[in-house]
DNA sequence: TATTGTTATACTCTATAACTATA
DNA sequence: TATAGTTATAGAGTATAACAATA
């Protein structure tokens, strides 16, 4: 078969990558029942304690409602804390829990293990390169 | 917005990444009334003619009940011609049709100059670099 | 017995409209 | 008037089970 054309599309080969990633994601994080998603808003949140359901919307380009639904879970299984914001009458400071901060500990360890053994066919130099010229793409 | 750790990760750039240039595809593409996934198809059927939905499936990592909707829409849509399979009797060789081979020819230009917009942050010797390091990632 | 194509359907993910409480 | 959070729901995308026809 002759993908010739295709794999000449940065559009078609940043997909294909990130979906073989995403698949070595689920093989390893599955003891931590955490979706991409999931992880990177517990990520963020674990980065910057404090942080509003916004402003994880808008990093992480996600919809409010959708947000909505993540957060409700992380608070049932007693990931996330949910505090009055200090300034804003309106909005809710983000922080993890004590089990979340242990939980996303180990996960983001896992995580840059799993990334590591999927994208195994590269050096370490060759990561690197990759991540920032990527990072030129969506930043 | 602290976002430093994820950034470290490939699968969270890979996956930015792959949804910038997405956002871009769908407004350049807008006219053909193709999405990323039926523009792959397509293209694959143009550059191998003959080919069948498994060798489609298999090449873009679809799954066989999903590829006989996309199929169906090309063909209502008189964009591909399904014809008995020469040495196979339960496949269907795949070919595009003149007004498919027409409308290919200019989506293929017009997905180009798209995936040069989204990436236009890019040298063209950064552009053959990710490529090439995003496939030693799925192939 | 295995594979191609197919139908029907379930599940997940993402997007839209409308509302409340506060800025 | 604009924004943060929320509810309900619609739409798009992806996955599973089971079947007929052919290899």
């Amino acid at each position: 078969m002759d993908a010739a054309f295709l794999q000449s599309l940065l559009g078609y080969n940043a997909r294909r990558a990130s979906l073989a990633i995403i698949e070595q994601f689920h093989v390893d994080m599955a003891s931590f029942d955490l979706r991409p998603v999931d992880f990177s808003v517990l990520s963020l949140i674990r980065h910057n304690p404090g942080t509003t359901s916004r402003q994880l919307c808008q990093a992480l380009n996600i919809l409010p409602p959708n947000m909505v639904v993540f957060l409700k879970n992380f608070e049932k299984r007693q990931l996330v804390d949910r505090a009055p914001h200090p300034t804003d009458g309106r909005a809710m400071g983000l922080t993890l829990t004590q089990s979340g901060e242990a939980l996303m500990q180990a996960a983001e360890k896992t995580a840059m293990d799993s990334g590591l053994k999927a994208t195994s066919a590269l050096t370490e130099s060759e990561r690197q390169t990759l991540a920032r010229l990527l990072q030129k793409i969506y930043l």
